[in-house]
DNA sequence: CCGATAGCAATATAGACGTACGGTTATAGC
DNA sequence: GCTATAACCGTACGTCTATATTGCTATCGG
C-alpha cells in the first residue's frame, strides 16, 4: 500500500486553521484557499480530507463543540475527585462558557459565528442543539446530586434550574463579548456566583471524597 | 427639480427585503441582486439608495434593533400608562427579547445572523452594544422606580440585576431557538417570572395611575 | 413648455470563489 | 525493485458577486 498520513491530525490541522481564521476575521473570510494557506497546505490538499466546504466547516464547528464540552467534563470531574462543593465545581465548569480568556473567547466566537448558518442546516443545527443539552444536562445532573447531599432544597425541580443556569450563563457570555467595558470579569463572575446561591442554598450533608 | 421619491420608504423596502432573506436562507443568502428581486426593484436602484452592500447591511441592522427597541420602550410606556405593576410591565417588555412568534423570530433571527459580523465591523458592533446597554438601562430604571415604589427591596442594585435579567432573558432566547422542544414556551416565560420573582419581592406602596 | 436632474433599468466588468482535474511524489506490499 | 495507490500540488474552469457605467424616463422649477 502507498504511503499513509495521519488522518485525525491532517483534520486537526485543517479545523484549527479554520477556527483561527473565524476568530481572526469570521466566518465570511473563511474561503478554501484561506484556510489552506492559514493550515500551511495546499488547496488540492485540503480537498482530499473535505471532500466540500460545508464538510470542512461542519467538522470544524463539531470538533470545536467537542473540545467545549470535554472541558466542561474535566472540570465537573476533577471537581467530583478533589471533593470540592457541588456549586463551586459547577461555578468553574459555567465560567467556561465565556470569553474570559483567548481560548474561551476563541471557542465562543466559533459557536457564535456558527449560530447563524446552524439555523438554515439541519447537520449544524443538530450539533448546536446536542452541545445545548449535553450541558444542561450534565449540569441537571449536578443539581440533583446536590438536592441528594443537601447543598440545593429539597422541592427545587433540577431540569427546570439547569436551563435557567445555562441560559443566564450564554446570555451573560453574549453581553460580555458584546459589552466588554459594561460588564467586567469580576462582575461577570460575581452575577455567576449570585446565580448559583440561589439555587445552591445549603451544605453537603456529607462527607466529600479525596 | 426631477421627481422625487420617498427614500425613506425605499429605504425600509429594501431593509425590509433584506430581512427576510436573512430569515429565510441566513445572512449568507444575501446578494444585492437577490435583495433587488425580493423587494421588486432592479439591481440598479438598490445601488442608488445604498453605495455598498456594506451599507444596505447597516441599515437593516440598524433599522431591526431600532424597531426591536422601540417596541419594547413602547410596551414600557404602555404599561405605566395602564398602571400595570414594574414586575408586569417587565415581563411583557422582556417576552419581546423572545423568538415566541414569527415577528419576533424575524427580529432574532436578524440580530443573530449580524452576531458574527458585528465581532468583526466597528459600526455593527456599535449598533448591537447601544441597543443592549439601551434595553439594560431601561431595566435599571424600572427597577429603580420599584426600588423606590415597594415592589424591589432596599438595597439592590438595579444595574446588577438589570444586567442580570437582561442576560438571562437573551441566553434563553437563544436556548428557545436552539432547541424549541426542550423549551416551551410556557416553560420559557415561567422561567422568565420566575428570574424577575427574585427581584420583584414586594408590592407597590402608591397608587397605580390610571 | 422645456431642460435640468433625480429616479430607475440593463448591462458590462473585474474579481473571488468552490471545485474538478491532471500530474507528481513517496511508500507499503509483493 | 517494481507497481499500485494514497498523499499531495498547481491550475484551469465555470459560476457568482459587487459594483461601475451607460442610458432612458418622468417630473419639478422656471
Amino acid at each position: 500500500m502507498p504511503r499513509v498520513a495521519d488522518h485525525d491530525a491532517r483534520h486537526g490541522q485543517i479545523t484549527d486553521a479554520v477556527q483561527r481564521l473565524i476568530v481572526r476575521h469570521g466566518l465570511t473570510a473563511v474561503t478554501v484557499a484561506r484556510t489552506a494557506a492559514e493550515a500551511g497546505m495546499s488547496v488540492g490538499l485540503v480537498q482530499h480530507y473535505f471532500t466540500a466546504k460545508d464538510e470542512m466547516l461542519l467538522a470544524t464547528f463539531t470538533r470545536v463543540n467537542g473540545r467545549f464540552t470535554a472541558r466542561v467534563d474535566e472540570l465537573v470531574n476533577r471537581g467530583e475527585a478533589e471533593g470540592h462543593t457541588i456549586a463551586d465545581m459547577l461555578r468553574q465548569a459555567l465560567a467556561e462558557l465565556m470569553p474570559l480568556n483567548d481560548a474561551r473567547r476563541a471557542e465562543f466566537l466559533v459557536r457564535l459565528a456558527f449560530a447563524d448558518q446552524a439555523a438554515h442546516s439541519a447537520r449544524l443545527a443538530a450539533v448546536q442543539r446536542e452541545t445545548l443539552v449535553g450541558i444542561r444536562s450534565r449540569v441537571a445532573q449536578a443539581i440533583g446530586n446536590g438536592t441528594v447531599c443537601g447543598e440545593v432544597a429539597q422541592g427545587i425541580d433540577a431540569a427546570d434550574q439547569a436551563l435557567q443556569i445555562v441560559a443566564f450563563t450564554e446570555g451573560l457570555a453574549l453581553h460580555t463579548h458584546i459589552d466588554p467595558d459594561g460588564t467586567s470579569k469580576p462582575a461577570v463572575l460575581a452575577a455567576l456566583d449570585d446565580q448559583l446561591g440561589r439555587v445552591f442554598t445549603g451544605t453537603c450533608r456529607r462527607a466529600q471524597l479525596g
